[in-house]
DNA sequence: AAAAAAAAGCCGGCCATAAGGTTTTTTTAT
DNA sequence: ATAAAAAAACCTTATGGCCGGCTTTTTTTT
């Protein structure tokens, strides 16, 4: 009867999905300095010690929470777009303008003046940076044909979009915003075609 | 005798300049978590008492920093600039892409998810974005005669490269980003030109 | 005497460790 | 094969050291 193999490691790994879903929500509510283990296993209704046995270390915890952050935005699908335009659109809507990507930005930013996190973090962070790459290639093509500019594009909207969630405090309202949304969009979108085949299942 | 006047108050204004310049250079360093006053008050030489003698909490202190930091953005000049591409650069060289700038943005950062820091500063923040649109409007023309237009590309220039400042930090070196300053120039300053009289002195 | 600066002390929250207790898994012995 | 024993994993609670922010008190300067 081991059809369950690991009813105490099914259990283990319930416990540590459910932890970084708190540790993403504190931080994107919170933010990097509030989001304490304490915080972290009250939000999951466990222990601290709970926490403290699935995470040794704060590192720990944020760098598996960043782990399943990078996973989720990497393998988020956007429905068969209809063309260019859409396509970045959703990507703002889905991808960018949501807690998720709030709480990768916190990480990001934590990092920049925390040397030991970003030593810890950082190859997975170039590793996603070339899946993402790889992803524009996959789905997008260049007009002028040089596959650099279909790289340097998206990426370049993807800094456009992080710049924005940043304003996004001071009196700019969401609806200014995703006018400048659309007009990048406007601008960019003439440079870029979608592929053949852009769902890849 | 009253040529100096406020001898008194003139050493209290270099105090509190000194301080300042001091939290600006701990924010760009440490990040604003570890901004504390003990740090500040050693990084400014000053003891931890007279820091708070000037700005009894954190928060004045913050918020006077924020208020230097915005002036100095705002007044920096910039040379004579010779074509719209030029200006765009300097901009990004001189104006995003430093210390202060970065000080800025974790002071951004912190008021997302500190809620009396941000209305704190936030009629501040919101002063600094008309100037800002002020600026943009005296310095640029939109080919299309649009004035709206003005003010969005170069709200969206600013954006974009605060959106650089982030993904800096994982694989992605200076003169990639530099690159990507260069491709957004070459798109926006067709649809800009210079205004006649460009430096107000 | 008043303002400025320095020093000292308190409070609270943080991360980390360690000592139990409970549940699951593995090993051993019959 | 199965039941008992041992080991391991999981979780809780308690404890301690540390540090940042605030307040109060003392000293220095003007």
């Amino acid at each position: 009867m081991n059809l369950e193999v690991g009813l105490q490691q099914a259990k283990s790994e319930r416990a540590r999905a459910a932890i970084c879903d708190a540790t993403i929500a504190a931080l994107a509510e919170v933010g990097y300095a509030e989001t304490s283990l304490n915080r972290v296993a009250s939000m999951a209704d466990f222990s601290k010690g709970a926490v403290q046995h699935h995470f040794p270390t704060k590192e720990d915890l944020i760098a598996a929470t960043l782990d399943t952050l990078l996973l989720r935005t990497v393998q988020s699908r956007i429905a068969e777009p209809k063309s260019v335009e859409d396509a970045l659109l959703e990507a703002w809507q889905r991808f960018i303008n949501t807690p998720a990507y709030r709480a990768l930005m916190e990480v990001l930013n934590a990092a920049r003046t925390d040397a030991a996190l970003r030593q810890r973090i950082s190859s997975d962070l170039v590793d996603w940076g070339k899946k993402l790459d790889q992803q524009s290639l996959a789905r997008y093509q260049s007009v002028s044909g040089n596959a650099e500019d279909v790289v340097m594009l998206l990426n370049m909207t993807r800094s456009f979009m992080r710049g924005l969630l940043i304003q996004e405090q001071y009196g700019v309202t969401a609806a200014t915003t995703l006018n400048y949304v659309r007009k990048w969009i406007e601008l960019i979108a003439p440079l870029l075609k979608l592929s053949e085949q852009s769902v890849s299942r």
